[in-house]
DNA sequence: AGCCAGGGTCTGC
DNA sequence: GCAGACCATGGC
């Protein structure tokens, strides 16, 4: 992998195991949409920290950020994407079990985001009983309503400050149903410092998932999402309905021992294949 | 039209 | 501990 600035804009080249669809439009995160794209380059917008990002692939190995800057790239846009992490010595592993290399083959791009937590946290309590197209068109909303506007029509994610303030009627456009004082309850927590997100990167996990389970509507499920999606802890391993069907076909004793140590990377791969190939449950 | 969605809570055994 | 009803809403 190579990084190098061209004007105002970073170009990734000689990069592998990254493909920008894959990644974004695998149900981790909820805030990117495919932008406009040529037949040479595949384009996503998005908010992230309060940054607007356009991203671009090509070529497969060639990935552009576009009207950003060094700083911007190394603080956010290097851990958010996965970029350090080595996924050939990962895959290489997983491998060695035959259905797991089934399904990272089925799409070899995915990387496990490192989004960030409190965005994570909201999105998972939205997310319950839920499907994905609606899951975002509720926190689109959320930020439009109640999000900083950090350009014309572009919304930071909303604090959890701001949303602790405000009550289940003014959550009512959202038209998120029953997960509205959810949300509320977590923002309670979370500005009162109640329960301390912070803490979370370096907690023992099932002591952080208690400290998350503590919010009226997080369950162990979302509460592992959070862990894997917002902290990085690629240990983690939401069990969904798609991976409760996959796991009871596909790995009725578990996964193999020693996988373990990345079971939200595995995860990802068996939620995509699961999901993209209805023949397995036949 | 009716089942399902990246679940959790509450109640009743 | 575990099963089942129930929760709001819209995608398909």
């Amino acid at each position: 992998m190579q990084i190098q600035p061209r004007g105002a804009d970073i170009i990734i080249t000689q990069i592998t195991h990254f493909n920008l669809t894959q990644t974004l439009d695998c149900g981790q995160c909820f805030r990117w949409t495919k932008s406009i794209d040529s037949e040479l380059e595949t384009l996503y917008f998005g908010i992230v920290a309060g940054k607007p990002l356009l991203i671009g692939q090509s070529n497969d190995d060639s990935v552009t950020l576009y009207n950003t800057s060094l700083e911007d790239f190394n603080a956010i846009w290097l851990e958010y994407f996965d970029f350090n992490r080595d996924y050939t010595n990962i895959k290489n592993l997983l491998s060695q079990n035959e259905t797991l290399k089934i399904a990272s083959d089925f799409a070899p791009g995915i990387r496990v985001l490192k989004q960030y937590p409190w965005e994570t946290l909201c999105s998972f309590i939205m997310s319950q009983n839920n499907n994905i197209k609606r899951i975002k068109g509720i926190i689109a909303k959320l930020c439009e309503c109640f999000g900083e506007e950090i350009a014309p029509q572009q919304y930071a994610f909303p604090t959890a400050q701001v949303l602790a303030k405000l009550t289940v009627e003014d959550l009512a456009p959202l038209k998120s149903g029953f997960r509205a004082r959810y949300l509320l309850d977590a923002a309670t927590k979370v500005a009162s410092g109640e329960i301390d997100l912070e803490s979370l990167y370096t907690l023992p996990l099932p002591e952080a998932e208690k400290e998350l389970t503590k919010i009226v509507g997080v369950g162990v499920k979302v509460a592992q999402c959070v862990l894997l999606y917002g902290f990085g802890r690629i240990e983690c391993f939401p069990i969904d309905v798609w991976i409760k069907r996959a796991m009871s076909t596909l790995f009725p004793d578990g996964l193999p021992e020693y996988t373990l140590a990345y079971a939200g990377i595995a995860q990802q791969y068996i939620f995509h294949y699961a999901r993209n190939s209805p023949e397995i449950f036949e």
